[in-house]
DNA sequence: GTGAAAGCGCTAACAC
DNA sequence: GTGTTAGCGCTTTCAC
């Protein structure tokens, strides 16, 4: 069981000094292409590897990046069996983002109604010492990590948040999306668009129903009564549903702020004897794979977590690295995926 | 942006040396518990968490553990949007088990066919110094992998795999979950049932051919044009239903290693106007959370991986930790979730 | 352009 | 029981 080879190791084969071989290893400058051919030769011919605990140590950066999500949501994702692809997408993202640069994605579960959040992250930036952190929602606009992160002057992005102020804002346009579905219904000839809302928590729950309210008030169409509030979880799309086919005017057509209630409010129409699209669409947010699985399969609004998570990745880094002038917003691109949940105004 | 509290700060506010601090934290002996709480009080006040980077550097552990996924088949499994709940359950089981210990799990990506799979370990392992290693199918059984491992000395686990060795090996009993299947389907009067086979490159799928050719030779139902091979993918399953649908005597029930393929059966026999489970019932394996969307919803065998993974992540800890006496292998316990794609055989 | 020295925050080994 | 010393593998700062 051999010692691992370190940087003095590959400074020896080199012929260099330490210095020089971290010179090579970090980019830097000072150093000429001769020498740093022979200092890239000792390193692949030993099969060198930096230490990510020692680059911590000695220097300002850890090579890692903290990715928070919320503990209970997730974990009730996880056990339910339900599927969280959101966890797979920021992985996908994240990781593979992080790989280019030398960087690991390190995946953390807090509790946002937790008194002691603050204790919580505090513990991770300690134990962990990230270059940046990337944070979800509703994490994203909880002010109590937020506000850690700027007083220690820690590089953060809140994905799915597009208020202004400290830290990178990578979110998709959830005002627009929500605009989108409800004008491509409208343009199916309904005229009865109600509306399932997602949590209070989750600032993009407001901006997903004004970008309904948005398309429906254009056309003259809205009403209050249409709307009924939802906290994405699937009882609650079953109520909300219940709530408006109990309406004297029930919609012919539903949005819902997520997959979950989306898959609810089939199940409650289905029950009813409704046949969907004819009787009634459906569109969803956020296209997690269960909804390809559905009968019929729904029509959603893809959300772009991997993308996001990349992005937020990138900016982190970058800002890390040293670089300036970088936005501090992003509006990554959604898309409408049509399926077999949506068609025409029933005559 | 103050400086980050060390084991420094905590010593001095204890009134104690700095090595005494690390006694307390590393539950060391020979501290009065008088002291020790008044470490405690120190860092509880202090807000103290020891660095992850600085521990690695000084002492022999990392306290971080690595898990190896496949790379082609995970990234697949993400961007198809199918779900890819190994991973999640991975999480689940790892990260949670790892927190109890104030572990942390990093999940890294490894290209099985790759010339290089040695390189690309090697060079994890020397950028993150892992305490111990997590491989999963079909890592479990590469010896490239498993080799380079066990020379370097360090602890890790084969999860589903069964195969004796260097490491853990913790596995559900795949030959026994097969058997459970098959008989089941006998019992509800099946006298011909097929089997599609999994990707030879995982060990766990001649287990699982096994456990069921067991069941139907018991029972003098064997017949070698029922098993039909398979690679996990869904087109596979196509063919392979397809080619059993073929035969002279087709099967009234089919067994498939995996959900991908079990739902590609599902597909092909309703195309050729079967009803299922009147006309033919699918048992399918590892319960993904596509499975209970369905029509119908799938009866299958649930792989424990969140269980597995826990349970390699506990056991690499112990032993890191210098426990010993720890059992080189384990069986964890698998489910028969019965849903509505099994019935009694047609008349 | 290159090298030498100091130090990051801990733990291991040993002295007291 | 407790303190002291050395050193882990790097980067930073500064000298050459």
């Amino acid at each position: 069981m051999r010692r691992a080879v370190t940087i003095k190791d590959v400074a020896a084969e080199a012929g260099v000094s330490l210095q020089t071989v971290s010179r090579v290893i970090n980019d830097g400058p000072n150093v000429r292409a001769e020498v740093k051919a022979r200092v890239n030769a000792a390193i692949a011919k030993l099969g060198y590897t930096p230490s990510l605990a020692a680059r911590r140590m000695g220097g300002s950066r850890s090579y890692l990046l903290l990715a928070l999500n919320d503990r209970d949501r997730t974990i009730e994702g996880w056990t339910s069996g339900e599927g969280t692809d959101w966890v797979d997408q920021m992985l996908m993202g994240g990781m593979l983002e992080c790989a280019r640069r030398g960087y690991r994605m390190i995946f953390e579960l807090v509790d946002t109604h937790s008194s002691h959040v603050e204790r919580e992250v505090a513990g991770a930036l300690a134990a962990l010492n990230p270059d940046g952190v990337i944070l979800t929602p509703p994490h994203s606009d909880n002010p109590l990590i937020t506000d850690l992160l700027e007083r220690r002057g820690l590089p953060f992005a809140r994905i799915g948040s597009q208020t202004p102020g400290a830290g990178f804002a990578i979110a998709m346009d959830d005002a627009e999306a929500a605009r989108v579905a409800a004008r491509r219904l409208i343009d199916l000839g309904h005229r009865r668009i109600g509306f399932i809302t997602g949590s209070d928590e989750y600032a993009l729950s407001a901006a997903r129903l004004d970008g309904y309210a948005d398309a429906l008030k254009a056309h003259g169409l809205f009403d209050p009564a249409l709307v009924t509030p939802g906290d994405f979880s699937f009882q609650s799309g079953e109520a909300g549903m219940t709530a408006l086919l109990a309406l004297a005017q029930p919609p012919t057509a539903v949005v819902a702020s997520n997959d979950q209630m989306a898959l609810a409010a089939l199940r409650v129409a289905n029950g009813r004897g409704l046949s969907i699209p004819q009787d009634l669409s459906i569109i969803s947010f956020d296209d997690t794979p269960i909804v390809r699985f559905s009968h019929p399969p729904l029509t959603a609004i893809r959300q772009p977590v991997a993308a996001m998570t990349a992005q937020a990745a990138n900016l982190l880094m970058r800002a890390k690295a040293g670089e300036t002038d970088l936005p501090m917003g992003r509006l990554v691109p959604f898309s409408l995926i049509e399926r077999a949940s949506t068609g025409p105004a029933p005559a």
